[in-house]
DNA sequence: CACGAAGCGGAGCAAGCGCTCCGGATAAGG
DNA sequence: CCTTATCCGGAGCGCTTGCTCCGCTTCGTG
């Protein structure tokens, strides 16, 4: 299984919101100057206590969470909160990289673990939906995917599906014409239909991934694709 | 075609939110009282000037639209739009239930335009996804059938639904098991596809909704849908 | 231990929202 | 035409939310 792995291009650095350190922009490297003093402990722990309190609220609320809930949940205050990260969007990005690159990471596992191609397709649907679809925020980034420029943990994404895409293709099981746009949409639809029936109705997506799914197959279908 | 229409129940009196007159919930009808005096026409002219404004805006933006937006665009003050209709989820709901009534209706026409029940099937899901996908409230709406209550106009909807998956079914053509549920969630999932892809790629889930439909087919499946 | 850079917390600001209030305008009955 | 019930407009209140400011605390070093 030759996928290439997208995550160990980028090394698990702390992401990009750690300190941009305003001075530097006009000396990137300030040599002979005062060297800037480690971080301490207990910012640290903040820093990663954060991340952990906003990855859960993000998952239950999606972006539109109130920033005050992350500091309390996180035991934290907001001035904290805001000097690790400037921005509310800066750590929605860094939660937003870390979890999509696990879910590549998971999903690429999947993929590779199955010699079917098929059941690989199936597979990484059934973990997605099942695993990744309550995620509000992933979700809701996922649907910007046609509006905007990718996330970094997007692209990861797409290069597992496009991969699970060529694989079914060449081994004919997959219908003539569908393209890894089309999987990734079916997704972004799919995790919207979990999303709105899992409280009352779980596992009704189920059916309904199970009509796409052979609605994708290769055989018995009257006409091709439109462009 | 022997559809029940549900808007010959509804009479098209002005919705429920005209004014509800507190006075009345203890003597409904005080006949030897003072008479209350016809609205005036500016009222009644505004009143369809903020429905109007409001449908357009409800369309574009959904349900988190600000009111000062409806005001403004309907050429009406805050205190005209306020005294109409008491809080802002009068108005919308005046608003989703004239929508969701149209919609209805015109689907019923679709529907029973066609002799085959396939072609039926299809046209609605067409008809539906090109003109009422892209009406932001109105979906907004339909994901919330699961969770609470019905509207009004989305049981008009169901009874169209219910009716092509019967005669889809009666006729062999829809795959065994297959519900009314199930193509009403199909029909929030492509709504939210086509939002998602309307801007930046127009027709990409014309794609999906093919892949849909042939997955509905009676024939050709490998085995049933799961309960 | 003592000192200061780095970090902390939360009151508070500005903007955006739903909704109210009330002085002024106006349509309709006499 | 006059009167008045009815209606109009928009300033403004109370609340939420993103973000800032600044006095106080704490960690790490000499």
């Amino acid at each position: 299984m030759a996928v290439p792995d997208p995550a160990s291009a980028t090394h698990p650095q702390p992401a990009s919101a750690t300190r941009p350190d305003p001075a530097s922009a006009t000396r990137p490297q300030p040599k002979g100057t005062t060297r800037r003093r480690a971080p301490r402990a207990d910012a640290l722990r903040n820093r990663e206590a954060i991340i952990q309190a906003a990855a859960e609220v993000l998952a239950e609320q999606g972006t539109a969470v109130d920033v005050r809930e992350i500091a309390r949940r996180s035991g934290v205050g907001m001035g904290t909160l805001y000097r690790h990260f400037p921005k509310k969007e800066d750590l929605v990005h860094t939660v937003l990289l870390r979890d999509f690159s696990t879910w590549a990471r998971a999903a690429r596992a999947t993929a590779c673990d199955a010699e079917d191609p098929w059941t690989a397709l199936t597979a990484f649907f059934q973990q997605a939906l099942t695993g990744y679809a309550r995620h509000r925020a992933i979700m809701e980034n996922l649907a910007l995917t046609w509006a905007g420029p990718d996330l970094e943990g997007v692209r990861q994404l797409r290069l597992v599906i496009e991969h699970l895409c060529d694989r079914a293709c060449a081994a004919g099981l997959l219908r003539p014409g569908v393209t890894t746009d089309d999987l990734l949409l079916l997704l972004v639809s799919l995790g919207h239909a979990v999303q709105i029936t899992d409280e009352c109705r779980p596992g009704q997506w189920n059916r309904l991934l199970c009509i796409s799914l052979d609605g994708l197959r290769a055989t018995g279908h009257p006409q091709p694709l439109p462009a």
